[in-house]
DNA sequence: CGTCCGGTTGAACGCGCGTTTAGCGTATTA
DNA sequence: TAATACGCTAAACGCGCGTTCAACCGGACG
């Protein structure tokens, strides 16, 4: 393995457990080589965190994301026998998250992509109900569940020690997994007057326009 | 206006506006002064931003916190109104919640109490259906909510300028309110196949079980 | 064997950070 | 009026940062 690699892997290491903020000293160290060589391989700091990204992006291409991409409850379950292993990866995905970069835009798209293909999937097999705006959904949908997690995550490691991702999800999937299937399942409200409300204004009509605009109450 | 406050002031919309990493001079220029006197105000930079933290409590107590803490698109539409006059708040309590602090957690328990009671409140007047477990579904509504809502806006503010709030927010509103009261009128399964598998194991027993254990499917 | 060249080091540089300190000006007080 | 306390500034200090640079070392090559 070339030195310029484990650089590289240290610090993808490093930047998830302490945050972009560590200096260049830290990760050489943990990469046990010297500071210089760090930039004399890429160039500057911008240039080790821009490959980085590359690489954890190509990793996840690699393994098709399936560990990440597929949101609700029922894909999280699997997704924890192979979240011990790239915990590194997960920290610093969750890192790019927060801090803003173009990774977290960019594998927030993939994900969005995968729901909507599952989505799809779901509503043709009868096991999703249809929706009036399937891209809107899918990407609702996404945007709820990711922010959740991130939300989760960063509330639990406000300490210092350095977090267990696989116990810390495990933990979020106990809280969120009852709440989460009564929506699914039931909903929150008892009667559709708000939803039609908000389909006979201006808004609502563009809104589910998206879509067929025929819709059936239910499936099959 | 004391000198000391307008040194807080100009701290909440340096640090809301640019981030908690902002140096003591740039917030010593935008309030006037030098930099040498806002640590003789408040001992450390540490100690201004716990002052900030303070200060930004406070006032969202004595606002009772209603434009932030009434999760929903419902009570989205009239926090509207108030937003762009308290955008540096925003801004600051946004920042926060990225960078961890305890202003986030402490905002977030808070949301959490105040949905609950919004929750038994249309329980109990029938325009919220009952759950097994209110508190959890309390604490998944705010998570899901603020979590999403951060996420949006943080993915919006990669650009270098300051970030419209109140703009961005209205975007978020008019991106998620279609699937959102689809998800709450209809729910996102067709039958109650995988919630009745999930409450006859023994987790779901047990996380059903925190609630009345008898459930009603109709509220009134 | 001599030469060269890429990988690597350790010391140094410049910079901006948070913070300290000496001193100034002004208003209050005896 | 003289003394004092206080708000405030300007300059400096020490530190750690990202980065640069001269030198070194070991193997490839003529």
């Amino acid at each position: 393995m070339t030195t310029r690699a484990r650089v590289r892997d240290a610090a993808i290491t490093v930047f998830g457990n302490h945050g972009f903020g560590t200096g260049v000293r830290a990760i050489a160290t943990a990469a046990g080589v010297s500071p210089g060589l760090v930039i004399h391989h890429f160039g500057s700091k911008d240039g080790l965190r821009a490959e980085c990204d590359e690489h954890v992006l190509r990793i996840i291409r690699e393994q098709k994301a399936e560990a990440i991409s597929t949101p609700g409850p029922a894909g999280a379950m699997q997704a924890l026998a192979d979240i011990e292993q790239y915990a590194p990866l997960v920290a610093y995905i969750v890192r790019s998250f927060q801090a803003g970069g173009g990774l977290g835009e960019s594998l927030f798209e993939h994900m969005v992509e995968d729901t909507t293909q599952y989505l799809e999937l779901g509503v043709a097999t009868g096991r999703v109900r249809p929706s009036r705006n399937p891209a809107a959904r899918a990407r609702y949908l996404t945007l709820y569940n990711v922010g959740a997690m991130l939300l989760y995550l960063q509330m639990r490691a406000d300490k210092e020690v350095p977090l267990d991702y696989a116990t810390a999800i495990r933990d979020l999937a106990t809280d969120v997994t009852l709440p989460a299937l009564e929506m699914y399942t039931e909903g929150l409200l008892p009667d559709s007057s708000m939803l039609e409300a908000y389909l006979a204004t201006e808004d609502g009509a563009a809104q589910a326009g998206a879509a067929p605009p025929e819709h059936t109450d239910s499936p099959n």
